[in-house]
DNA sequence: ACCTGAACACCGTTCAAGT
DNA sequence: ACCTGAACACCGTTCAAGT
């Protein structure tokens, strides 16, 4: 394994383990076990370690909705799980800036494959899902439901919407 | 014009016109005149800061969606509209930890409102509905639709499945 | 080729000291 | 009551120097 995989894996084991605020270049660099100067030997800059990150969610996002049920139920309830049982790798992967020249051009139509299929094929159709499941996982996440909402609830009339 | 007073407007100002990541205790230090430690007697911390500008934005936001047509196509284009012309305030009132607790206890209900009575009062309903308007604004914000993506009809699409 | 300490320009925050 | 400089524990990043 090369020395950037091993800086690329601490990184992911840090955000999943220690949360975004923790991923830091000198955290980083003391579990590789160097100082953080010496990483940028191998990497660019913190933005080339944080599109790895997002091209390896975007990768693991892709696989959890292609292994879901197509129904858009289905896709909605995988999407959901996804990002709740991975926040920090979410929150980097939709709201950080994505540096797109850096990353594998065609893994961020993978992920969305599965929304596309939902919608038939229909661009704008697909966008408005996308943005609505986001959305209410991104609340969620956020914190804005009150303690006592009903988010079960929240997601059933956003798919009867969709399916209506 | 009381000192606090004197340090929040300096932040709204800072958040709106050089943008999120120059708000700091220092530059806010600056723009008032003062330095960083004084802040201190004025306010309790950076969160109390944030949380002041969440509530003068959600203010903003439940006048700009009070003043809206009612019809849902209005109301959406209304959020949309407000999100995209206060760009760094909409970050900060959807995506940063809000403290309830140093916030007017009615503002959040009253920037959600209008949403409600879409909603024709279905807490779920209006949730979805949310998640949707928010889901849509955010990716746009964050770059995630392509440059050539037709976001208006992400947005008739979106209307569409709702007034289903 | 890789790693280091020192440095630069930043953070938020505390605190003793001054008026 | 308010403001200050100095300090602490952090950032990302550069660079000359060492092996």
């Amino acid at each position: 394994m090369s020395r950037r995989e091993e800086i690329l894996d601490a990184a992911e084991r840090i955000l999943s383990e220690e949360g975004i605020d923790r991923l830091s270049m000198r955290r980083l660099a003391e579990v590789v076990g160097v100082r953080a100067p010496s990483l940028y030997k191998h990497v660019a800059d913190k933005a080339e370690v944080v599109a790895a990150l997002q091209e390896r969610g975007l990768r693991a996002l892709a696989e959890a909705l292609a292994a879901a049920p197509p129904r858009l139920a289905g896709l909605a309830g995988a999407y959901r799980d996804w990002a709740l049982a991975h926040r920090d790798t979410y929150v980097v992967v939709t709201r950080m800036p994505l540096h797109r020249e850096l990353l594998d051009p065609e893994v961020e139509a993978a992920a969305l494959a599965p929304v596309m299929r939902a919608a038939n094929g229909d661009h704008a159709r697909a966008r408005a899902l996308w943005g609505a499941v986001h959305g209410l996982v991104d609340l969620e996440l956020s914190g804005r439901f009150p303690a006592d909402a009903d988010i079960d609830a929240a997601w059933r009339a956003m798919v009867a919407a969709f399916e209506g």
